[in-house]
DNA sequence: CATCACTCCCTAACGCTGTTAGGGGCCACG
DNA sequence: CGTGGCCCCTAACAGCGTTAGGGAGTGATG
């Protein structure tokens, strides 16, 4: 008698999906096991698939449940603004919730939420003065990126058996290594070590975003960058 | 006696790395199993452990494995050109071999043969006129945004029960989902269904290339753009 | 020659995974 | 009262990564 309701209500796809949520915070995606989601909600394993076809099904659920949480910038500034902002806050979405970028990038699973995302995104880009085949185009490209950023972003390091876990270290024992280099094979390498080994990922983030925005931006006339 | 030879060579960790190739090749990341990859050298899966620490150290090796087959484009032309000729280069190894993408955006493993594609990329960018700092991010950029690209690219469709798996079957199937939405809440999905769902994906690629390019280029002093 | 250390592979096992088959209470409807 | 659908169960299957411990073969050393 694990409960002090004599009945349980019935296990909801919702419900289920929060269950899945609170695991991957708590154990990451390699331990977003079925039986763990199961116990999570009370329950065994075999009978998830009652409300649920397979895991994969069940991560198509996660994916949406991730985007829900995000919610457009104020519509006010420029678009560069705007979606310079846009693209800050799905970074900071995908950073926040635990191997959120694994799960989203995992499938591509349009979901009532990340329609949502889109149409308001078309809305914008088509007001700022691109063309229909450039603002599609253009969702496409920030989305892309920002997906492959984090993940690069959040990818273990091969070498790091080092004690100090924290970023800055890292980059100091990178920029180590590069510059330890045969400077005749590798010059640029050993020269740049330090430019190459910023740890200050969202400095890099913003010069990656703007550098896209540009990008962009030449497609507009001139008067409407 | 599955041998001629009365005795065959020990295993190395090269061997070990082109047997792993052969079996992501035939059965995907997915597939790919210690026991698998024993078996494709003719040894129990315990026998590995002796050669690679765990999984992971394969799928390292695995890597830098996939990277050696990368070249560099040629050293003609503009510096446009040449990157251009490096990302669609990077795609099409990425897509060449299966789940190249999957395996490369698991780690960041700088083996020897990502490095010498970053000092060759270093040294054109800088005699392009970049700054340090800013062809250390180039480098960067491209690489995350390609790998980003090609994940987006491969990952599989959620709504894809679709019985005509080519690339136009979906892209209609999805344009028609796009056009079915209640045009009053989503009027930019769907007027722009088309475009949303072009299934060239080289033309995708190319377009998102040339805004980074463009983007790029901006930090030239206009002589040298 | 005997002994030791090292290399390289083995068997056996542990605890985990996703998924299916089949069964059994329970509740509403005819 | 019976029947059918809903919702969960137990049991099991085949596979996974990984470890412990053993046992042949080889080459150097006493």
């Amino acid at each position: 008698m694990p409960e002090n309701d004599d009945t349980t209500p019935p296990l909801t796809r919702e419900a289920l999906t929060q269950a899945a949520l609170r695991v991957l915070e708590r154990d990451g995606l390699a331990g977003l096991s079925m039986r763990k989601v199961a116990a999570e909600v009370g329950v065994k394993a075999a009978s998830l698939y009652w409300h649920v076809r397979n895991k994969q099904e069940l991560l198509d659920l996660l994916t949406d449940a991730v985007m829900a949480s995000a919610e457009p910038p104020p519509r006010e500034g420029g678009w560069r603004e705007q979606f310079h902002a846009y693209c800050s806050r799905y970074r900071r979405l995908l950073l926040d919730n635990r191997d959120a970028a694994k799960v989203v990038s995992g499938r591509l699973a349009p979901g009532p939420h990340l329609l949502a995302v889109m149409e308001d995104q078309l809305d914008r880009l088509r007001a700022a003065g691109f063309s229909d085949a450039d603002a599609a185009m253009a969702t496409y490209l920030l989305g892309a990126f920002v997906q492959g950023f984090v993940l690069q972003e959040q990818s273990p390091i091969s070498a790091a058996e080092v004690l100090g876990t924290s970023r800055r270290d890292i980059a100091d024992a990178a920029g180590d290594r590069f510059r330890s280099l045969p400077a005749d094979t590798f010059p640029n390498l050993v020269a740049l070590a330090g430019d190459l080994t910023e740890p200050d990922m969202d400095a890099r983030f913003e010069f990656c975003v703007q550098r896209i925005l540009d990008g962009l931006a030449a497609l507009l006339p001139v008067d409407r960058r």
